[in-house]
Parts: C-alpha cells; sequence; structure tokens
DNA sequence: GTATAACGCATAATCGATTAAGTGTTAAGG
DNA sequence: CCTTAACACTTAATCGATTATGCGTTATAC
C-alpha cells in the first residue's frame, strides 16, 4: 500500500511547521500573512507530491464530510433513480457527494439505514420517507441536521418538503376519463396511510363525486406489492368486469395491472382504459403506449438539492416549508376513446 | 446539535480508562483480561447513554472505511441499477456499505469520481471501467486497493473481472433468427473499442458467416448514443428496407429503434424482427413484447460482490481471473417467425 | 521469605488534519 | 533608547477512536 502523502511530509521538505502547510492549501495565506514566495513554494511542492487531503482527518477535526445522505424507496425505480441522478449531479457540482440506499419502504431497514447514514456523519439528508418515521426524523432535526422530504412527507411533523400536486394529478386523470365518456372508472392504489397515496385518492374521489360517478377502489396491501400484486388485481378485474377505465397509483401497479391485462387478453383502451402515476420513459413503448401523470423529475431535484445545499452553506436553518410542484398528463393511447359501443 | 457520547464519557462515568472501554466494546475484554463485572457495567452503560462509535475517527485510525465504491455507466439504467441494487444488499449483510455513481461511460468523469473515492478512502472498488482508464486502473492496484471489474474489462490489464458472454449471446440471437427464416440481418451497436461490445460484435459475425450471411451493421458514435442515436437508426432503416431483422446491442438502442420503428409504421416481427441485449422487465410489456438477451443480473451481483469482501477480509490478493456468466435468450413475440411472404 | 507470574487495568502515542494562541524578529514611532 | 506594532510563522491542543507497552497489586511457587 502506497504511502500516502500528508501536510507532514510537506512540512518537512519545506521545513515549515504543518499549520502552516494547512493554512497555505486552505487558501489562508494571506489571511495568516503567509510570504508570497514561500506560499507558491508549497503549493508547487504539493502539486509535485500529487498532495490529496485526508477528507477523514479533515472530517474528524471539522465535523463535516462534504456527503448528503439520500433514502429513495427503490433505487431500481425509475421515478426514484432518475431523481437520484440529477440530484447527484447538481450535488457534486456544489462540492457535495450523495450516498444513496433504498429503505423498500420498510420501517425498520430505514431506522437501520439512518443509524448507518448519522455514524458515517452526513451533513444532510434528502428522505421519501416510509411510514413511521415521524419520531426519527424529528430526532434528526433536533440534533441539528437538515432534512428534506420529498415525495411524501408527514402531516404532524414540521419539516421542508417538496412533492407533486397529487391530488391534481388523479384528478386530472379522472377528467380525462370522463371527457373521454368512461364511466366505471376505477382506482387501484396501495393500502397506505402515505400522504401521497392519500392525495391520489382523494384527487380521484372528488372527480368522480364532482362528475356525479361512483368509486370503486383497490387497495394493494403494500406487503405483497411485489410478490402479488398481479393476484389481488386480476381478481379485481374479473370481479368488475363493468369498469371502462383504471387510474394506477404507481408506476409498478400500472405494470403489473398490464400484465394482467395481457394475460386476461384485454387490450387497452379498447377493453379497458389506462392512465398510470409516474411517466416513466418505457411507457411510450408498450403495447398500447400508456398515458401517464408525469411528475417534474428535474423541477424536484433542482428544488430538493437546492433547499439542502442553502442550508448546509449558510449554516442557516432550512426553511419548513412544503413545495408542491405541478404535475403533467401525458395523454398516449392507453386512454384514447373507444368510439364503439361497449 | 446534540454532542454526541464518546469513550471518554463513558471511561470518565465509570472512572476508568479510554483504552479500557475501547476494549469492551470491541469485545476484547477477554483477550484484555478486562473483569467481567466491569465489561457488563461499561456495556450497561454504553447500552443507557446509547453510544454510537464515531466511525470518522475509527477510519481514521484504522484506516478502513467498510465503505465500497461503486461506478455504473448509468445508475438510470434497469441494467445497472439492477445490480447496483443486489450489491449493495449483499454488502450491507457483510457489513459494507456501498457508495455508487455514474460515469456516463466518460474518461475524464470517471477519473474524478475515482479522486473522489480515493479521497474518501473507500476499501475497494467494483467498476463498469469507460474507456482509457487502464492507467487508473493499474494505479489503483499497486497502491494496494482491490478492484472488481464487471460488464467489460482491458485485455492488457490483468485484474477481477465478472462479465457476460457477450459473443454467446449475440450469437444465438442470430442463429435464432436464422432458424425463423430470417436472411438479412443487421446489427446496430455502439462505435465502442470495448470489449463487451466487441465481443457481441464477433458474435454477430461468427453467426453470420457460419450461415453464409453477409453482415450489415451500424455503430452509433457513442457520443451522440442519447441525444440522436434515433437519427442514425431512423437512417440506417430507410436505407436498408431489405432488413428483415436487426440485433441490438443495448437496451436503450433497441428502446430508440423501437421508438423509430414506431415512428416509420414499422411493426416488429412483419416488417422487422427484434432481439434486444439486457433483458430489462419492461420488455414484456412493449409493443410488442421484445425477445432479449439476458444477463444474469443476480449470479453477476453475487460474483462481484463476493470476490471483493473475501479479499478485503482476508486481507488476501484478489484472484486476477475473469468470470463468465452465461447468457439466456427470452423470446418474445418481436422475434416470432413471420409466416407470410415477405 | 522472596522471586515470578498473573491479573487488571492505565498511559500515551498515533492517525491527519484544523486553528487559537504564542513567539521571535525587525521596523517604526515618540 | 525603549515601546509598540507588524510580520511571518510555530506551538500545541483537539477531533474520537486504537493499541503497544507499562505498572502496581496480589497470588503462587520454590
Amino acid at each position: 500500500m502506497k504511502k500516502k502523502i500528508s501536510i507532514y511530509d510537506i512540512a518537512r521538505d519545506m521545513s515549515v511547521s504543518s499549520a502552516t502547510v494547512s493554512y497555505v492549501l486552505n487558501g489562508k495565506a494571506a489571511e495568516k500573512r503567509i510570504s508570497k514566495g514561500l506560499e507558491e513554494r508549497i503549493l508547487a511542492h504539493a502539486r509535485e507530491l500529487g498532495y490529496r487531503p485526508n477528507m477523514i482527518a479533515k472530517s474528524l477535526r471539522t465535523g463535516k464530510t462534504k456527503i448528503i445522505g439520500m433514502l429513495v424507496e427503490d433505487i431500481s425505480d425509475p421515478f426514484f433513480s432518475s431523481i437520484a441522478k440529477v440530484v447527484e449531479e447538481r450535488a457534486a457540482q456544489l462540492g457535495y457527494r450523495i450516498f444513496y440506499c433504498s429503505t423498500e419502504n420498510d420501517t425498520t431497514l430505514t431506522k437501520g439505514l439512518l443509524r448507518v447514514f448519522r455514524d458515517a456523519q452526513v451533513d444532510g439528508y434528502i428522505i421519501a420517507p416510509p411510514p413511521g418515521l415521524e419520531q426519527d426524523l424529528q430526532e434528526l432535526q433536533e440534533d441539528g441536521y437538515p432534512v428534506v422530504l420529498f415525495d411524501r412527507f408527514f402531516d404532524g411533523l414540521e419539516t421542508a418538503n417538496v412533492v407533486t400536486d397529487n391530488f391534481d394529478g388523479a384528478y386530472q386523470a379522472i377528467r380525462h376519463f370522463v371527457e373521454n365518456g368512461c364511466q366505471q372508472i376505477g382506482f387501484i392504489t396501495l393500502d397506505s396511510e402515505q400522504v401521497q397515496m392519500q392525495d391520489r385518492l382523494s384527487g380521484y374521489d372528488k372527480a368522480m363525486e364532482q362528475s356525479g360517478l361512483e368509486s370503486l377502489v383497490l387497495k394493494v396491501p403494500y406487503e405483497i406489492k411485489h410478490r402479488n400484486a398481479a393476484g389481488k388485481i386480476k381478481t379485481f378485474l374479473e370481479d368488475n368486469s363493468h369498469l371502462e377505465a383504471v387510474l394506477f397509483a404507481t408506476n409498478y401497479l400500472a405494470i403489473a395491472g398490464l400484465e394482467v391485462m395481457n394475460d386476461l387478453h384485454m387490450q387497452a383502451p379498447a377493453d379497458l382504459s389506462v392512465i398510470s402515476f409516474d411517466d416513466i420513459k418505457y411507457f411510450s413503448l408498450f403495447s398500447p403506449s400508456v398515458t401517464a401523470v408525469a411528475q417534474p423529475v428535474e423541477a424536484i431535484s433542482e428544488a430538493v438539492i437546492q433547499q439542502l445545499i442553502d442550508c448546509l452553506e449558510s449554516s442557516g436553518t432550512l426553511e419548513k416549508k412544503t413545495t408542491v410542484l405541478p404535475v403533467n398528463l401525458v395523454v398516449r393511447a392507453s386512454s384514447s376513446p373507444v368510439l364503439a359501443v361497449r
């Protein structure tokens, strides 16, 4: 293992103290009135030796790591990975690194990950929290760490939040169905108390009520989300063959639903009109292309990282406000109006 | 900011030295013959105070961070994010954390990321390297860091590599086309010297040659991969309207290709039979469902993490071997035999 | 009865930085 | 001629761990 160069090596070579080297390397030469000549010689020698500061020693001393911990639900979900990518990029430009992990929306697992992040002394947190994390987030904030939540938040908890207009997304989707002449409109969502899901449900309910239509909702238990969502959806569609349209609350529910429709030899939109939340880039190539409620990935990422880094750099306090970004209904084939009488 | 508990706090409370506390907390009480009673009292008090070791101080002293740096081409590509997720999971079980970043296959960017990782003193590296990284990887290894490459590697460089049988993947795909009666078979790939791309090309060429068919290859310049691959592909398909089948060398090329086909009102497989490399979960729902050469994501991840952690834990040296994992052709609608005479 | 070993812990150096306070030299001021 | 200030750095404490070595007390051995 090659020995790393430390400021002591440079100090020795230049016959000065390590403090002088430290000041010079931190650009405090003028402030500490180190002579121009010495400054330049130290800089030159540091470059020559290929000196790289030991971040660990630096962090131990300063208490800052320039690392941001990010917890997403699932890094292999295109919605989250797109956000992670943009956040990572912006953070890098501002001199910060992002460490991300998938929570699987599991409370216990997430508490463990939070411990890991605290142990790693990350400077700040970006979190799409699973349920039941109020206490931990509260403590995190009380201990002075800046936290920005995104995609969802907790009603009782004062935090900085960046979310999209989930209510309006669902509302627009249902209005679109109604304008296309659908009346029997279902909503397939997760059985979750989380605010983003509740808002989507409210948007659906509201739009249905305003249109004088009756709600029909399937709540898939969270635990079986990946294992057997398809089974539940299949039963639901079979039991409610009168349905003309369905809004899916997440992209993976929609994908499971489309698989079920394939199985049942149902075509969208002829047999069932379909809209999904989260516009993932693959939807345009699905059979049929899928209408989706697009969340503004770039805007979410920008808002999140901006707020966090502003706070970190100013050592000020984070403004505990909720930023709501608009959604956009991307209309594709899966929700085309069906002309023929059913 | 709440003050963190250190071993000194515990030592003071118990009226012992910090060394004693350190031994106890590291399970070396017996070895250092600390009395059972004291050991238990220290442990109890540590728990009571909610003591958490300062990983930064620990790392500074030991030189180990229990962190693995992982460089993938693009974290929002399902192929890479699936691998990242499995690797992350296994690493966590073994007490390691993964920090990942996207290289965009950009040499300069990647060199920078390597610097960041070195600065962060990660214990080991998992890398899907962009071109031109030989020198840096060489140095990394010479400096004593374990490195495992995956998805691609460098012929002149002795490293531990985990790759799939790219040659066979392309070969199987072409054989499948031929068995379905296709003769005019094109290959759309990247203009890249990287080994995984070269192998896919060789597999294609070999299969074509053995079938007595003539090769027809489009090499999309790497730089325009995302910006304008579609344009190149469109021109290629228009100029070669006699093509009956096309193999795409990556999932995003296939996606671009399918978009172009939509544009040109070409249907797969009737107008053009299609196979893609990388089986991403969305392919089954595309229009039509896409036949793909599936790489064994789980097996790749396991092999990568196993080799690296074995090396880290045994402080032995990494075996510089290349592990080649088999691929699997998943046949779907986009490559169905076309019965009608063309 | 004394040398030796075993026991049970303490001392202090160390990792590589940061930074407040100090120190020796020279020049200017009165 | 002596004080003060400016200059240009140095000293040393500190962050929170790890770990080789040391050291006083009691028990055992011969």
